[in-house]
DNA sequence: CTGAAAGCGCTAACAA
DNA sequence: TTGTTAGCGCTTTCAG
């Protein structure tokens, strides 16, 4: 069995091309990239041509030529809490829809952060998070790949990132409840092993500060993003004795759980406990009070990451971009003002 | 500025490691391939090399020499309802995990049905599920392309699937309503445009008739799969005339909403209403009573489908296999036997 | 404006 | 066991 051509378009060739339109390959290469010096008549046949014979250039031999690749690799820890959230279908949707748009390849590497990460024939990568992987970070950084951040400010990295002002966000949130006259604000934190967490920890305790309101440990609840510590974290905060009469919640899929676990126990919300919660998921809208929020532009810093890296790739350079993207607040019904003595 | 030694790995090729160890590129290559004919001290010599020098060979240049690819495409609809979901996200983690085992890269394709899909360079697909884009299906099929269906069972194309049983599954949950002497029993479907809601609603149907209960069309509420929806249908279930006592929903995400809806209109879950949910999403562990559901082993079929598509690369034959798997009733706390005359 | 020819880095007969 | 050599399909000088 020699090897004929099976399907058409598997085994056409550039060199088919310029026979079939009585041209040099390199002709039919000016053509297929574009290349202004060919002569009208001449592109248009070899436009035929390919049109007729569904050729499809080759990728691979493509790029072993041009040794250039236009596959983003975006890299996300297997990391649990992480995985499995609202942020992580976001960020998919958001990072491939763009490379769709931008006709880049999207390959998707889980990785637990202790493999080293395999980068052949990458062409450069997206890091969503740094969750105990900052060592794949810096091995991508070595090989000079092009590389962004997304969801974590790195400072001490010449890398570009993009992230969302969580701490700014937090603060907003809070703000927004000492304005409402609530002077026991409780926090109920992600994985403080995330930056997202971490900053919007700080956000909140910053935001007391500036209100010259005490910071009680006793209203800080430390949670890994489930909704079961959420409600663990929810039982205690409600039956504490002296009680917060308000909540900033790391996550609205935790805000959800502290709502029905307030419910549960017989409590009003807003009326009992004011909740503003922080993502803007959707499910907040549902429900018999629509959530207060905290909306991060999740797609958009997706979005903006393909871009960047697209850039970088592009222009060769290292010419590197820090931003962060503000969080704003979303007001919907679960929180009330504060009208205790 | 000449093209000099800027990284290393990144211009070391095979010839620098024939170099290093003495022998031929041949050798080399036969060591990277792990093809027995190989003197031991040569093979350690090119090992050393390899490590020395950290070699990795150029995937684009052994794809082309091989015209093989180790590239899987996974093939989701942008499709709302469907992406948004629990489904989406175990999909993508049980595919991703199983390709970072089996070494193959995995190339992310969010599509609207309508575009033809860009399957150069790719090794094999799979098609998370078929919603308007069965035409991308038979073009990969045409071009020979090694492919496989998940989430949803192809009868009438020669192609291997791997899909839940979702009728089986539905049926399970419906039997169980009877048997806990139910008669007015309801369903909430998802998005029918998938099979998984059509098998579902079939199931549902079949169970009924199995047991001589005559299928009502106000018991059967029509969705998206969306939690708006799932709200207005639980909405008009409660509030009807002559209100179903039990209800089959199509997600436990939508489960989750009845549950809402129900308390919110003064429902007691499960005296007055009896529900089964279907998907087995951990979110439906927390809340006050634990939502029985129907569990599909998503993972599993993710994983099993890259090993069937590794199989089809490896094996270059055409059998097909259709793989259906089993969906299991797990029972928590929300169906009570109906005590009604 | 066009084409010949030299690679890109690797694999796979085929010889030795 | 090993090495020689001819491609894989395309891009890119460099001469026309």
């Amino acid at each position: 069995m020699t090897r004929s051509k099976k399907t058409p378009s598997q085994n056409i060739s550039i060199v088919d091309v310029a026979k079939a339109s009585g041209v040099s390959i390199t002709t039919v290469s000016r053509v297929i990239n574009k290349i202004g010096t060919v002569k009208e008549s001449n592109r248009v046949k070899v436009a035929r041509a390919v049109k007729d014979l569904k050729f499809q250039p080759s990728v691979f031999a493509q790029r072993l030529a041009t040794g250039k690749s236009n596959v983003v690799a975006l890299v996300i820890p297997r990391y649990e809490g992480v995985f499995y959230s609202f942020y992580a279908l976001e960020l998919i949707r958001g990072v491939g829809t763009m490379c769709e748009v931008l006709k880049l390849d999207l390959l998707l590497h889980l990785t637990d952060a202790r493999t080293p990460l395999s980068l052949r024939g990458v062409g450069g990568v997206i890091f969503s998070d740094i969750i105990g992987n900052r060592a794949q970070l810096e091995d991508s950084m070595a090989k000079g790949m092009p590389s962004v951040v997304i969801n974590y400010y790195v400072d001490d990295l010449d890398v570009s990132c993009i992230a969302i002002d969580n701490a700014g966000g937090a603060e907003n949130a809070v703000n927004y409840l000492v304005e409402l006259g609530h002077k026991k604000i409780a926090h109920i934190t992600g994985d403080v092993k995330t930056q997202a967490a971490a900053k919007r920890l700080e956000g909140y305790k910053r935001a007391l500060e500036k209100n010259s309101i005490a910071i009680r440990q006793d209203y800080i609840f430390e949670t890994d993003y489930s909704r079961g510590a959420a409600r663990g974290a929810a039982e205690k905060l409600i039956k504490a004795a002296d009680p917060a009469t308000a909540v900033f919640v790391a996550s609205d899929a935790m805000a959800l759980e502290v709502m029905a676990v307030a419910r549960e126990l017989g409590k009003n919300i807003p009326n009992d406990l004011s909740i503003v919660g922080f993502d803007d998921n959707p499910s907040g809208l549902y429900g018999p009070v629509g959530l207060t929020t905290v909306r991060q532009p999740l797609i958009r810093m997706a979005e903006e990451s393909v871009k960047e890296l697209n850039r970088l790739i592009g222009l060769g350079t290292k010419s590197v971009k820090k931003i962060l993207l503000p969080a704003e607040l979303v007001i919907r019904e679960s929180c009330k003002p504060f009208t205790g003595e």
